[in-house]
DNA sequence: TATTGTTATACTCTATAACTATA
DNA sequence: TATAGTTATAGAGTATAACAATA
């Protein structure tokens, strides 16, 4: 019986396609935890977890309501109020109750946290740049094209 | 005043090779964020963290010492011992005091911790198939190359 | 009735500081 | 003295359940 993923491919071609995809997948992962830890160390550095790092990055161009906010991190939203109220006393985000809808809330980032976030970015293109800069451009945009169509906005 | 890198290139050059440069990193990051939610999904269907998913795939093939996963990890030994204990009271993994040096305790895999990190394992490349299973066979192999020279084992 | 957000509660994750036992 | 690990403590992150206000 043979596998009908490529049909005109022989068993043996199959086996080695389905090595180098399980190949990738590890590596991947491997790759994740390490970019995760690089991401953790930047974020540490700015006394941010990295909940906070991501909720920066979110917030830097949308102002959304609490349970969208929750939606995007994939967080309980009463977990968010405890986040968001954290992230406010430290000033870098602040919340108004919305005048349509006055059961929700709306946040958005400070100027203090648009600063922090831009700090952050600058340290994360930093950190990376001697990696990525093994490749060159064409390498790196082929590159960004895969992480998009593969990676971009799964979720 | 002309960039350095590439000497023989002229500055829209440097200008284009530094954007994709950094549109790279930031797919990067959006890329590390969506595979680090799904790693959270799946260790979250089996009841793990996204720490101790990591410790079932560190200790997959090693027996370490709390120091050793400590570092490997990048957490204080004093996490450790929590992790542990709580991976230990759940029968995933063991410690035993080291025979030469009485001050270590070495920590390794129970066989239902091998069971569990196999199932992980299987999740894991069944949500990542989709994703990876859109580039062929070279494009993956070129893929996990890359993986291993940029992000393979940093820190 | 359903939805938005907060609060109470409980547990995990994490680091710092102080400690015990061994080297 | 220095190192390996644990414990006490405190705070952040997380979910579940119960709640108040609004739709």
């Amino acid at each position: 019986m043979t596998s009908s993923r490529h049909p005109q491919h022989s068993d043996r071609d199959n086996d080695e396609s389905a090595a180098a995809q399980t190949a990738l997948i590890d590596a991947l992962g491997q790759g994740t935890f390490v970019a995760m830890g690089a991401f953790t160390r930047i974020a540490a550095e700015h006394d941010l977890s990295l909940t906070q790092l991501r909720v920066l990055g979110i917030l830097r161009d949308r102002r959304l309501r609490m349970a969208q906010l929750a939606d995007y991190l994939g967080l309980d939203k009463s977990t968010l109020s405890g986040l968001i109220e954290r992230a406010e006393r430290r000033g870098l985000v602040a919340r108004t109750r919305n005048t349509e809808d006055k059961r929700a809330v709306d946040v958005f980032m400070t100027d203090a946290g648009h600063e922090l976030a831009e700090k952050v970015q600058h340290d994360v293109r930093l950190v990376f740049a001697p990696l990525t800069d093994r490749l060159d451009a064409m390498q790196q945009r082929s590159l960004t094209e895969t992480f998009r169509d593969t990676l971009g906005r799964e979720r």
